[in-house]
DNA sequence: ATATTATATATCGATTATCTATATATGTCA
DNA sequence: TGACATATATAGATAATCGATATATAATAT
């Protein structure tokens, strides 16, 4: 089975759904949050991250409700849905192949098959 | 330092490096080596194959040469330079960092710092 | 002999992911 | 008041990859 193609510019949606399997969050909380997590490796600009939520939104991979808070603009707060957990551990695996199929290359390794 | 932006769909350059820098090879062979040490993960196509090789070539990380073959056309070989070898360490760099950023998400560790 | 398959290189156009730049609006602090 | 962090959003540009197509040669099957 080939590799998604999308799956190595696109961990990104990845990354996402899985803050997002811990708790819901709002946009800007995510790019703080994966900055942190990824010390600083993941600067995620909002004209990346706010597409990309629309679009798991349109998907069906998340849902989406705005929540006043005290001292500070209405937040738009991201839910995952059945649909979104189920893209998470598939989009997991398939990083997983992903990595060790990079790291086989790269150890110089025998081949899996003989020409 | 942030991460090069092309690292996350560009892991394809950095192997066809690493292959090169164990043996000179010609396009096909790139493509059927990869294949067979990725499992099949990376079944990388002509078209995504040549412009890649040709911009490697552009940059100077690779030099190529022609040569006949028995019992087949004649072959186009690709030899890592100087400037390829350092270009491959980079990226293999880049590469652990951006694999150990994502791995760190995906473990819902502890942040490095917090906010 | 002829058709098919594998080898081998190459280009074009489309798709997709991400970025830069820009826009808007609110709350805090000096 | 002005600067800065917070917060969401869109438009246009750039870059990586793919699908489709083209060409040519060698080996194999019918």
């Amino acid at each position: 089975m080939p590799l998604d193609k999308s799956l190595q510019s696109g961990s990104t949606a990845m990354l996402l759904l899985k803050l997002l399997s811990e708790q819901d969050m709002y946009g800007y909380q995510m790019t703080e949050t994966l900055a942190r997590r990824s010390d600083r490796t993941f600067l995620l600009k909002a004209g990346t991250l706010y597409p990309l939520l629309h679009q798991l939104e349109t998907q069906g991979l998340v849902v989406s409700y705005e929540q006043a808070a005290e001292g500070a603009r209405v937040r738009k707060y991201y839910h995952i849905t059945k649909d979104g957990q189920r893209a998470l551990t598939d989009k997991q695996q398939e990083w997983n192949r992903f990595t060790h199929a990079v790291n086989h290359v790269l150890e110089g390794g025998e081949c899996y098959a003989k020409a």
